[in-house]
DNA sequence: AGCAATTTTTTTGAAGATCAAATTAAATAA
DNA sequence: TTATTTAATTTGATCTTCAAAAAAATTGCT
């Protein structure tokens, strides 16, 4: 199947035929209006017409064939991209010690990388504004672009957010709760704003660039100093009710257990977390200074009883949690994200083998369990994918009416 | 907003204004043809085509008006509802000691209600066909017609089953894994059937008639000899991959925890499921004989200490369990559905104070909670309602071709 | 070269579907 | 009776999509 989206909301039913086309060419990076058509079971004489409207548009462009290879016979094909140039996008990830930056073309090209340190973690929402204006500028420079070429903008905060109001509930960095921090960026700013939680941003990245390209019902689990998770369904990232499910780190597994930085028990965060793993590993070692993550590892790997078996109930507690993730979403895809460090430990087989043998079995085959290792700035990406997502929805919609 | 269905799913335009209409009906009760074009953005001219259509098949009917009560002016309205007599509906529930069939006009009015005695709980498929034929029969028998009328039955099975395909992976009452039980009811008996879990029977019945009438997302949680689970999101039951998601009763609520009947260890299920209550009471008394769970429940209600801690740890348990599912999906309402005796412990105050403290906080309303007691018919009526749908959803594509 | 064959893309014209506006229908109020 | 109000239907224009036909751009073959 296409990875094209099928999002039928309130949308018109032209508009729906070009995101679909849209979303087509995106996800197969240059393809043939004759495979398109295939694709979406949109009629060719469709296809021609939708085409040449997001031609004429500028959102996408040609490829002058070359490839000569595959020589068949038959007026050769000409495949269509996404046109990089149509529009300039940003993703911002606000981590505690520097807001990340990355700009990125309209086909998910990357124009530059930038960071920006943070004076202190915790900040009020004004000084979060003036940080991301800062940031942007500073990317901007580096790249020799202009503020103002900037269509869209994500931002990716540790926290509960609802995406749907560009709202935060509450996040680590901030000092006050309930922040409309997209109204206030927006304001600031001369271009639209895109905020969400952090892991939703890694799920959206996945399905427009990673291995969530061709799959419409996936999950991801990211793991930071907290434990995220993204969930895609019929192609669109659910977000419950009030915007903030999802919220795997705070799933319970342990009946009073560890006390979690939420102020709850048990919590799987509690026992994952990069802080929990810190946390036992200064208690057992007694009134030792405070230890670094990756000393614990390495002591783990050399062999040391102690930290190995920390490390080993963090993945006990990780596996039933994700087995529990599994028997409520039988998904087709569980996409495992993160850095290297906590592969060979959260990560690791002896830990999916113990997923597995938690899921309910059948006689069918168990959901794929993928891992992605992403470099440092795949938050940020993600969040220029989201900025990516939304502009490209309204470019689109805004066909419909400046078409006169 | 309306209860109106939006399933665009490889439908033509006009089918999907057609199931769209029909729902908002149904979901009302009874309607004028204004109200159905101002809650579902379809126009009243579009109303009058397709309303006439479902008139012209006999699907819905046109109500005498009789109540000059809200005396205004104007051209009264006239109004819409069901045709209970388009077609008679069958619904049953397999459970351990019998079968219990209910047949429904297309309103979900009751017809009859019939129960037809398992000669043993555990059964070959061949024979299950043989059950499900003789228990229609009776029930036909006792309603006086005959079982050629019957448009389409839904099953209600315990197990895993992949509803879409109308194949059961396991059930504890059939002695054969991977059925196409569907298949040979279908071949068997000349009307189409839909095999479902029980718990998505239930959903399905509180989608159509009960709690659910009008949201889009729901949960629903039922309880019986296991616990079961049914997710409706965007007006659809979400199914998963392998078609056997939602399996809250396996979910693990304990690192290497008790025993459960599938094999595995900590599953809820084991903790609160009927036969882990009488296995604990059973142990915990020593060498009694097997004891009776309304003896449990009136012991504990009695000031019992041994039962009140049982039932005490069974409720801690499904509290945590449900708030996991609370946090992961962030829903809008959640369904407690079940029968009486097991409300006072599970379903208490207690247990739901102690749910909603265990889930993400935000300054935002908790979702909803509601409980909605049920009686016997519950899963039979569910399983009645599904091949309602599904029966709905063929004669109304059925409209496109036939019309000639 | 020239023509047939093949494949992709575009054009054309017909078939639906929706909807705004106008019209008709059916009541009450004055 | 006549005006007013509200509901339902009809009408005609607009918008989409798509099948079929036509055009375009190749290769293969003689």
């Amino acid at each position: 199947m296409a990875g094209a989206a099928r999002a039928t909301h309130g949308m018109e039913q032209r508009e729906v035929g070009r995101q679909q086309v849209f979303d087509t060419i995106r996800a197969a990076g240059r393809i043939a209006r004759i495979d398109i058509a295939r694709q979406t079971s949109v009629s060719p004489a469709t296809v021609t017409a939708i085409t040449s409207e997001l031609l004429a548009a500028g959102l996408i462009e040609e490829i002058v064939p070359e490839d000569r290879e595959g020589a068949k016979r038959g007026r050769p094909r000409v495949a269509l991209k996404i046109r990089g140039a149509a529009h300039l996008l940003a993703g911002l990830k606000i981590a505690d010690r520097a807001v990340t930056v990355i700009l990125v073309d309209f086909e998910g090209q990357t124009v530059a990388e930038y960071d920006q340190p943070l004076p202190h973690p915790v900040m009020s929402p004004a000084e979060m504004v003036g940080l991301v204006e800062a940031a942007l500028d500073g990317a901007c420079k580096l790249a020799g672009r202009s503020r103002t070429e900037i269509s869209g903008a994500g931002v990716g905060l540790s926290g509960l957010i609802d995406a749907r109001n560009n709202f935060v509930h509450w996040s680590p960095n901030l000092d006050a709760r309930n922040v409309h921090l997209g109204r206030m960026l927006s304001e600031a700013l001369p271009c639209p704003f895109f905020i969400d939680n952090d892991a939703n941003l890694v799920a959206k990245a996945e399905q427009l660039f990673g291995e969530g390209r061709n799959t419409s019902d996936f999950i991801v689990i990211t793991i930071e100093m907290g434990v995220g998770m993204g969930i895609v369904i019929d192609n669109r990232i659910y977000r419950g009710e009030r915007g903030c499910g999802a919220e795997f780190g705070h799933t319970k597994v342990q009946l009073d257990g560890a006390l979690c930085r939420c102020g709850q028990r048990g919590c799987l965060e509690a026992y994952v977390g990069d802080y929990a793993l810190l946390r036992e590993a200064n208690i057992r070692s007694g009134a030792a200074p405070e230890e670094d993550l990756s000393r614990l590892y390495a002591r783990a790997r050399r062999g040391d009883a102690m930290a190995q078996s920390i490390l080993d109930r963090a993945g006990r507690m990780f596996a039933m949690g994700l087995a529990n993730v599994i028997n409520i979403f039988d998904p087709k895809l569980v996409i495992l994200s993160g850095e290297q460090m906590a592969y060979d430990f959260l990560y690791s087989e002896a830990v999916l083998a113990r997923v597995r043998a938690s899921v309910v079995q059948v006689d069918a085959p168990l959901p794929e369990i993928r891992i992605h290792e992403w470099g440092d700035l795949m938050w940020a990406k993600g969040a220029a994918a989201y900025a990516m997502e939304g502009v490209s929805a309204l470019t689109i919609k805004g066909l419909a009416t400046n078409e006169a």
